[in-house]
DNA sequence: GCCGTTTTCGGCCCGACTGTTTTCAGTCG
């Protein structure tokens, strides 16, 4: 089995990380750290490239190549295995309590013999900490707050649990009097699929208590820190949030800077210092004299750049296009017409026929594919084809009556282990589309996974694949499949892979997109909905697709459904 | 350890906040 992306990236972290414990050149921490990310990110598997030239990622050179070559190659990283026999691997899980750095750790390494969580837990409640020099009795009692909880795996929140938490917060602010402008940074502005923490960033007119209104909130479980211009705390949620309350004049600089990502801004401020400015949250200085900050726009126009939406500013090629003008014109909202999957009464979905159907035309959609789960998946009472058949004459009666909407017929069907389709090939015939499905045997091995959807891809009633990596996050890694395969063989068929608005799912998800344009597979952006409130979820479907730079061409539910029935029908 | 329109050596982001060592190092983002 070849070794997955991140686990090449936690090799170097974790190399990173005791190196920078040993008081290693910092310079070559931050190299490894560097080319961990993108690693991490790549969309193609690092260990299929083994063979080809790995210095033409960015961040990787020789050095790295080679060690890379032989982590893929033997499961081991000699130069890791090297630091471990000097430094515990385990002294590395202190460095998850906030407020650990890795001076603080060696430092209890090498005065106290502390190997990991549990020993410094103990020495903490023996108060050995405190009497280490550097240290003291605050140091100590955070560390006895912190050291239960960085036992337990770090979980980033989901999109739509991070708006629960953060628009009343957002709404709060704002209420204040005096402020006047308050902005969410950070992944979450980026709209990226899980948000780790809040940054809020905001101006107010002069000797406005911002600071201790936000400490002051009612959900503040936590202040950890609290400054004038700086505050962090933690709500009950578990969330962290940063406030930073900024002067009007640099703003936009503050807003980008603290958009990210980390990996844009690099590259933006490399373009600045080329030129020879210098940016930081406060600007873009030329020598002492400030030149631009307080819009974003204008950040962007002292480098020549148009406005780079913050979906795009992942480095993955935004700054290049900006300045080509060929930024991509993303997908909009307003742009979807239909929706291609849901779920009703029939199987697990919680609403009828008609019901679905006037909610999606209260969202002014123009179609609505109903999608019931087939024959194969007992648990949901999937349909047979006799069933399927009463559906389908259910809703060309409902077709006749309403207006402003038309239901299109349609099944999520299960792909089967072989790779055959759950229904007979004539109900198959008769639908309007199909969603095709895994729905089991998620640990067939790489290969056999692969061979099952292609196998699916060559059914004539093959349309669209459903969630196609079946990740759920935080719950379920994705499955062990070649992604780009099987779009280059639906690219080949003309046939459409889902992007799943469930937000959970966003399957696909970001760079998935990217791959399937670059591929030219054409997606279908679709809620699954399974009840009528879950219509409005596309959304998050939109957002994934739009950081995948998919533009309105790529998404066939915005086609009229009359082109759309032309796109069907092949 | 990487990188290069300042190019094969010599840089590599830097400012706010905290706790502690009372003038600053460590951490974080």
């Amino acid at each position: 089995m070849p070794m997955h992306n991140a686990e090449i990236a936690d090799a170097f972290e974790d190399l990173a990380d005791l190196l920078e414990v040993e008081d290693a050149n910092p310079f070559r921490v931050r190299a490894y750290r560097n080319a961990a990310r993108v690693i991490r990110s790549n969309r193609r598997r690092i260990a299929d490239l083994a063979a080809e030239d790995l210095t033409d990622l960015p961040e990787v050179g020789e050095d790295l190549a080679q060690k890379i070559r032989a982590l893929v190659e033997t499961g081991e990283l000699p130069a890791l295995e090297e630091v471990r026999k000097r430094v515990p691997q385990s002294i590395s899980e202190m460095m998850r309590i906030e407020g650990l750095g890795a001076k603080k750790v060696k430092a209890l390494y090498e005065g106290l013999g502390v190997k990991g969580l549990e020993d410094l837990k103990q020495a903490a409640e023996e108060g050995r900490v405190a009497e280490l020099e550097g240290f003291g009795e605050k140091t100590q009692e955070m560390i006895l707050e912190r050291a239960a909880d960085a036992a337990e795996k770090e979980q980033r929140s989901l999109r739509n649990d991070a708006e629960d938490v953060a628009e009343p917060l957002l709404a709060y602010l704002e209420a204040i009097d005096g402020v006047k402008q308050v902005e969410l940074a950070g992944s979450y502005r980026r709209r990226k699929e899980t948000v780790g923490d809040l940054d809020i960033l905001v101006t107010a007119e002069r000797g406005t208590p911002v600071m201790q209104r936000f400490v002051d909130y009612d959900e503040v479980a936590e202040v950890a820190s609290r400054g004038d211009t700086r505050s962090t705390v933690h709500l009950r949620s578990g969330m962290q949030v940063d406030l930073r309350l900024l002067p009007q004049v640099s703003f936009g600089a503050a807003l980008h800077y603290f958009t990210g990502s980390k990996a844009h801004n690099v590259a933006v401020r490399k373009l600045g210092r080329k030129r020879g400015y210098k940016l930081n949250e406060y600007g873009v200085f030329e020598g002492d004299q400030r030149i631009a900050g307080r819009t974003e726009e204008d950040v962007f126009a002292s480098l020549d750049l148009p406005y780079i939406p913050p979906d795009l500013r992942e480095n993955r090629g935004e700054i290049e296009a900006a300045r080509e003008d060929r930024l991509p014109d993303m997908v909009r909202l307003g742009d979807i017409r239909g929706d291609l999957h849901c779920h009703t009464r029939y199987t697990d979905g919680h609403a009828g026929l008609r019901a679905m159907a006037e909610a999606a035309r209260e969202l002014g959609r123009e179609y609505l594919a109903i999608t019931d789960h087939t024959q194969n998946l007992k648990v949901v009472n999937g349909l047979d084809a006799k069933r399927l058949r009463r559906q389908m004459a259910e809703i060309d009666r409902l077709n006749d009556e309403l207006e402003g909407i038309t239901l299109l017929k349609g099944a999520e069907v299960d792909i089967l282990e072989d790779g055959d389709l759950d229904l007979p090939d004539d109900v198959l015939q008769a639908l309007d589309l199909t969603v095709c499905s895994l729905h089991s045997k998620f640990d067939l091995p790489r290969n056999q996974q692969t061979e099952r959807v292609l196998r699916a891809l060559d059914h004539p009633a093959f349309r669209i694949l459903g969630h196609p990596t079946g990740r759920r996050l935080n719950q379920r890694p994705p499955l062990a499949l070649d992604l780009e395969k099987v779009m280059r063989a639906a690219a080949e068929r003309g046939r459409f892979l889902e992007v799943s608005a469930q937000p959970d799912r966003l399957d696909l998800n970001d760079e998935a997109c990217l791959l399937a344009r670059e591929l030219g597979v054409q997606v279908a952006i679709s809620t699954d909905a399974h009840t009528a409130a879950d219509l409005d979820l596309m959304r998050y479907g939109l957002e994934q697709a739009r950081r995948g730079w998919l533009e309105k061409k790529h998404v066939i539910n915005t086609r009229t459904l009359k082109q759309l029935q032309k796109l069907l029908q092949n």
